[in-house]
DNA sequence: GCCGTTTTCGGCCCGACTGTTTTCAGTCG
């Protein structure tokens, strides 16, 4: 039987394979041929296993006879031999070793050829006895950094992005649910507060009988190494080894149990001077119990909005009406400009903006003026085909290093809006960095600045700069600040969010999205706004596409009389 | 490993930075 791969999955196959060509080969170009390969097949727009069933894989052009056949053993049979013996030649975890920032593909292969390191276990032992700085390439400075690495990868692996312990959390949530003895299961903790980096992921769970309740869990095996640490709590771990705590109560403590595992400390203990954990089925019901407004679970940080006389209407991904930064095959996107665009107009979009990199933006593929012209002119045919959705012309410009906006005013007064980021030399001092934003947000053609602190939450920090002096200066200039949704970035911070709405700055929340897949980061990206505190209005892109089409025109008149 | 042709080999998006080196390799974006 043929077994039905998709193009996701083959090219999963082909980048793991490629990751472990790295490992060994000194030949880069081998390695970078299997990648390419997994980026045609999944952009590739015919059915990959008719391809395979009419011999026609080879006639793609980046998939040759080695990747060919592996693809075809892939869509045949579901496995690669190859990837197999690749894999019996390592350990398992290899890969883990990726997080220990200074550590590459090449350096690892070298670290487990030449001392069997296969974990940061063996690393740090290996490090400490010295025999790193032994090796040839490495010395005594690099043997430092892995060490100091291994601390930061280690700090990493016990913490987890919001947007895996949510997945994880409603998965486990509905398995919990079904369980007839359990009434009621809902997700707590950090993860219903959405917090940006998680530590643990938290369900309450309402049951007649908490006893048969937990004994029903258990014997799911929902959970591995599941522990009862008193009679309502449960802990265990699930996939990648998150920790999880189920919490069981009966219905009427249902509300008080939500409320208190939901936390933060600081708004529990807060609301505990204001009101009582009275019997209460709902957490609404208990906050009304109390004469408490209710206080929206984003905003439970500290105890400050249980002052607030009346709840307040955070912003809905549904008040989206339109989003900006959508990347294409033009540059590093994986979808076409069409299948970008019917993405947008499926998700009831009414307007969508796309910003593919600029010239200087090379690992980006960014693309040089004569590209724009075909770009262009492809925008405009797609343009017609996706109506009514209104479709607006972007770039995600460079700031170079001196602040100066890549392509120069001439090209930047052809696009509808400008989103300007930074890709390059991350580390520059803070005074310098500062001058360089402030430089790029006084060019004219600039609409937003792109996802601002360049951060990849548990990867690196972002670049550092005066906050409040580019914060002022964009409210002086109308530039608007973005919300990136991609949830490794979630940048700007939520916390820096707050502080830029008081002092006059607009947000707008984008996906950067590189495939139609990515295009629901502007629902992670609501989570920010959320937790920032922020309202449909307070948000650019809830306003109607003949608002926002009079706005970046009005706003390219003026760039344009300022020459 | 793949491609293309000036067709069976030579090149394969680039640049800053760092640490290892004395001319370059690995990492990161």
């Amino acid at each position: 039987m043929i077994v039905a791969m998709d193009k996701w999955t083959v090219a999963r196959t082909l980048d793991e394979i490629a990751q472990y060509i790295e490992l060994s080969d000194p030949n880069p170009f081998r390695a970078r041929a299997f990648e390419k390969a997994a980026r045609k097949v999944e952009t590739l727009e015919a059915d990959l296993g008719d391809l395979v069933k009419r011999g026609e894989l080879s006639s793609v052009s980046g998939i040759g006879k080695a990747t060919g056949a592996i693809i075809e053993e892939i869509v045949n049979t579901g496995q690669s031999r190859y990837l197999d013996e690749l894999r019996e030649q390592y350990p398992p975890g290899i890969f883990d070793l990726l997080r220990v920032p200074a550590l590459g593909l090449k350096k690892i292969g070298v670290l487990f050829s030449e001392l069997g390191v296969s974990d940061l276990e063996t690393l740090e032992q290996a490090a400490r006895e010295g025999r790193v700085a032994k090796l040839k390439g490495f010395g005594a400075k690099t043997q430092q950094k892995i060490l100091e690495g291994i601390e930061v990868a280690r700090n990493r692996t016990s913490k987890h992005l919001l947007t895996f312990g949510l997945h994880a959390g409603e998965t486990l949530r509905e398995q919990l649910a079904s369980i007839d003895v359990i009434e009621d299961a809902e997700v707590t903790g950090s993860v219903r507060r959405r917090l940006e980096v998680i530590q643990n992921v938290n369900i309450a769970v309402a049951a007649r009988d908490p006893k048969k309740a937990i004994a029903a869990i258990k014997k799911r095996k929902l959970l591995d190494a599941i522990e009862e640490l008193d009679e309502n709590t449960l802990r265990g771990t699930g996939r990648e080894d998150v920790v999880v705590f189920i919490h069981i109560v009966t219905p009427e403590n249902f509300g008080s149990c939500v409320l208190v595992t939901t936390g933060s400390r600081e708004f529990v203990e807060g609301f505990l001077a204001h009101g009582k954990l009275t019997k209460a089925r709902t957490e609404h019901d208990l906050f009304e119990k109390n004469g408490i407004a209710f206080v929206e679970p984003e905003l439970r940080e500290d105890a400050a909005p249980l002052k607030k006389k009346k709840r307040v209407t955070l912003i809905q991904p549904t008040d989206l009406r339109g989003t900006f930064h959508i990347h294409t095959t033009y540059s590093d996107g994986r979808h076409s400009v069409l299948q970008m665009l019917e993405e947008a107009r499926e998700r009831g979009f009414e307007y969508a903006g796309l910003s593919d990199h600029s010239q200087a933006a090379f690992y980006a593929r960014g693309l040089k003026p004569d590209d724009l012209k075909r770009q262009h002119a492809e925008i405009d045919r797609a343009s017609e085909e996706v109506a009514p959705l209104r479709v607006f012309r972007g770039t995600e410009a460079d700031i170079l290093n001196d602040g100066a906006i890549d392509y120069g005013a001439k090209i930047l007064s052809k696009f509808d809006f400008v989103i300007a980021s930074i890709h390059s030399r991350f580390g520059m001092e803070k005074d310098e960095m500062t001058d360089r934003i402030l430089r790029a947000l006084d060019d004219p053609h600039v609409t937003f600045l792109g996802h601002a602190t360049g951060r990849k939450l548990l990867v690196r920090d972002g670049y550092t700069f005066e906050f409040d002096k580019i914060f002022d200066r964009c409210a002086e200039r109308g530039v608007m600040i973005e919300i990136n949704g991609n949830p490794y970035r979630l940048d700007l911070d939520w916390r820096h969010v707050r502080r830029a709405i008081d002092r006059g700055v607009g947000f707008s929340i984008h996906p950067d999205a590189h495939s139609t897949r990515e295009m629901s980061h502007v629902i992670s990206g609501t989570w920010v706004a959320r937790k920032a505190g922020l309202t449909a209005k307070q948000i650019f892109n809830t306003k109607p596409v003949d608002e926002v089409a009079e706005y970046l025109a009005a706003r390219r008149k003026r760039a344009l009389a300022a020459g």
